[in-house]
DNA sequence: CCTTAGAGTTGCGCAATGCAACCATGAGGA
DNA sequence: TCCTCATGGTTGCATTGCGCAACTCTAAGG
């Protein structure tokens, strides 16, 4: 097989898994869209996240993140810390409501994955996960 | 590693992949939007496609397709065919044009994802699309 | 102080989508 | 043959998510 066939099956395999991965999404909590889902896993993963570290790590818009987030305040799942002296805006941390809501999901979304790796190995899955890791960082 | 580790882990990579993957689709071509682009490679890939096929395969509502095609349709890139005997709807084809625009698009998309992949051996490659081949199915 | 840069909010418009209501037509039974 | 209905397609309406631009507010640094 030539690397430009070998390209091409690759690419075929990304545009199919990309096509269903928007289904997976849709179904992941009926009270949280996969925007807010990915919103609060990124202020858990950032410490000391400010909506502007939000936007820079999603590539959204600031006033995209800046709505979602207001939505998230109002749904009481994020809350707003105190402001520390040296910076600028606000401090966001999730509610213990919100940690209940993105645990949820999470586990929803890795019962549903766990489910199609079923019959996997763990040595495949850690092989898929590696060369994955790589392309990931290649694209980067 | 337990298994569920490494399911966590492969997820942590899907859904990292599936952010990039929106910028990806953004720069595919300037006057063919991803969507218009996937209708035209499922026009291409299915013997006499009908808006109805395009919209099964796709997992979209007929309404959005209809809209997609009607676009498609007035920039020239499809056109309808005579009805056949039998069959209801219009059957769909490309146009020149929309040949032409299609494999602009599609060898720019493998262009970048070769410029990813320049460091990477075929038998990788291989083995990750093998790998990608059978979480797919697993999907499925 | 005063200027400036960064954080956040909001008004506006756009693109994509789904739902529902609608029209047109072929299929198939009465 | 004719009537009913299922299917394909279009369109109106609402929703969502997004970006740009203009604005406010506040801290940083002269």
């Amino acid at each position: 097989m030539s690397h430009e066939d070998a390209v091409e099956n690759l690419y075929q395999q990304l545009t199919l898994f990309v096509r269903r991965s928007r289904d997976l999404g849709n179904d992941i909590h009926p009270e949280l869209s996969l925007v807010s889902y990915t919103v609060l896993s990124v202020v858990v993963a950032t410490p000391d996240a400010r909506a502007a570290d939000v936007a820079s790590v999603l590539g959204l818009d600031k006033s995209t993140v800046s709505r979602h987030i207001d939505a998230l305040l109002r749904a009481r799942l994020l809350r707003r810390g105190d402001e520390q002296p040296g910076r600028r805006g606000y401090i966001l941390n999730l509610t213990p409501l919100g940690r209940h809501h993105l645990d949820l999901a999470a586990s929803r979304v890795r019962s549903r994955l766990a489910s199609w790796l079923a019959d996997w190995d763990e040595s495949e899955i850690e092989n898929f996960t590696g060369l994955f890791v790589r392309f990931n960082e290649s694209i980067g």
